[in-house]
DNA sequence: TAATAACCGAGACGGTACGTCAAGTCTTCGG
DNA sequence: CCGAAGACTTGACGTACCGTCTCGGTTATTA
């Protein structure tokens, strides 16, 4: 799986794309982000700083959108944490890996931009659905490693626990428009323990 | 609201304004956002369908955001809990009715407009803090007196457990893309009690 | 006729359109052919140029090509000569004109675009169509008047005779790249004459 | 033309152009002008079209105007006209070629672009040039003959007639927008003899 | 009753960005 | 070296939407 990626094996004739392209546009987009907001986020801004034309973007994005949640995908990274054989310090890590992506600068705005492209019907939900997914399915395993060693209680729907889980973070950040602290991640950790404990 | 029509019914010089057109303007939004989409909400679409000038629009509110957000609080309406007596029946109404009104066609997209707008700097961000703010001093005052009955355990940190009870529902909507139901209220509510309780 | 124009009678509804934004286009056009040539006749350029924008400039015109006519046609203006009593004379006033016209800067090349634009299929030919038109009508009417004085055979074909009086100034412009002069429009005069005389 | 082909076969170090590729393009403009006008011309369209690749065409010719030149000028061949004994002949000889010519489908939209290119400065005008001049250096050729043979006055100015004999044909056609005909060639004839003749 | 002030619909305006298209160049592979 | 394929830059195109402004005209309150 990983080699088909690496390998980018069979290249068709013509000339390949080249990767600089790729990697400095997502890198304009999130400077963009970051320095002066959402709304700066434009197409010629991007291709401008990214030294590329916009032409090459499209080629790779069909849409601004898509670019941008390209973007963030791009720097929010994959979340997985191992069996540490304690529910509480699993759901520890996992907050606190999030919190520490979401302290970045402009990841509110991202985020934001993310759920909106969501929303949109017909667009491509899918991007933020892996992202969700993507927390959400280990927030279900880590769950379940806690049925086994029985520090859930088995009735407990894991599906709606993990939206406990998974939840506050983004809406203090979002809604609550207030970057969430390890203070936070305490309370709830500790709540959520309380929640589904037996 | 209905205030400030009042109010400036009571004098005024000129020709007053004319209700319908403030109605008109907040149904068509509602109507556009729920057939096709944000994207559809365009000021001259809404001029559009509610038979209404764009300048009588910009007269009421001073940008499209500024809008939507009130067409979005047009629908929501209010959502105050008495004392039950009982922290779990409380904690169950607050959530049936926000329920209640998320299931409302087009809801999901006009929430996640408020959030957008919510992220802008230097936006209307009061507009959704409003609303947000308003569904979380709820909660945390049924908190409030759970402490005071003795439900709810002194040392919990409020706003924290506050965040808990109100996050779940929209990001299930929002991020997980799903509508909830009274079955997931039922899970939380359960799950809430015993994170606060004793 | 002139009535209409000047009493731009029956307005619509609606802020009507400003003439400063039509009359500073028209002259950035012409502005930027004669300085520069067609190449740099950019619409972004004639906005910039003329103070204008360009959803202006498409209210009024539906493409490049129909603004580049447009700004042609007003400069060349109206041509129709009097009743001079003499074919030789009247002959020379129109091939005059033409020619005093031809030598203005960037002619050349407006016309080119004119008649590049004529040969569009579907396009607007229209207008360069009414040029041409103008141009032969007023042709074909001196020579009908010269039949009736006896100085043209009636047997000469009047739609033929025109072109052969039409024709060659544009020729020399544009296949033979060359300023015509009047020591051209009077050899033409005196063939055409001949030509057409008994 | 053929000429630089087998010139370059006599020796190269690397593998040799195909002849194929040459036609084929040329063809391809062609077909593409007379079915869908000039503005389908494009690179990609000629080069999908003619089963070649854009670079092999530039490596024939360096520019898209060079090209359709090119391909016009291999439609439109040659026009030398031989000592008939008598200006009339030879007259009608050289306007019919044209005549000929200009009927085939696309010539109207071929010839405009052959202007167009003359037109603009600094452009490849010898190309267009060489075609106008070819016209010109025939029919002035033809009237030197008829001052020799009696047929034409002395003291008319061969470049002037030769405009006026020169030009008609292709007003028409692309002025005008009309095909000529064999009637209107008869015309012209007659006229133009009667303007040189004493 | 007349003046005045604010409203109203209609639609043009400046501005900004969008997504697309074409020209001409460059890069990789294979023959 | 030629050729196919196709990515690349450049630069312009025509469109969409925002928020403002300008009309002609209406409807109230004030003088």
């Amino acid at each position: 799986m990983a080699g088909a990626e690496t390998q980018r094996a069979e290249r068709g004739p013509g000339r390949p794309r080249q990767e600089r392209v790729t990697d400095d546009t997502l890198d304009a987009v999130i400077e963009l982000v970051t320095e002066k907001g959402v709304k700066a986020v434009t197409m010629d801004a991007v291709a401008a700083r990214a030294g590329v034309s916009k032409p090459a973007i499209y080629r790779r994005w069909p849409s601004k959108q898509a670019l941008i949640i390209a973007a963030a995908e791009s720097r929010i990274g994959p979340l997985t944490v191992p069996d540490l054989g304690d529910i509480r310090a699993e759901l520890r890590e996992v907050l606190t890996a999030r919190l520490t992506a979401y302290r970045l600068p402009g990841t509110a705005r991202l985020l934001t931009e993310l759920m909106t492209a969501a929303a949109e019907a017909g667009g491509p939900q899918v991007a933020y659905g892996d992202y969700t997914e993507r927390i959400m399915s280990e927030t279900r395993r880590i769950l379940q490693r806690g049925i086994a060693r029985g520090e859930v209680r088995p009735e407990v729907d894991i599906r709606s626990a993990a939206t406990l889980v998974a939840a506050p973070l983004v809406y203090r950040l979002l809604a609550e428009r207030e970057l969430p602290n390890a203070r936070f991640v305490d309370d709830l950790v500790d709540m959520v323990v309380r929640a589904v404990g037996p």
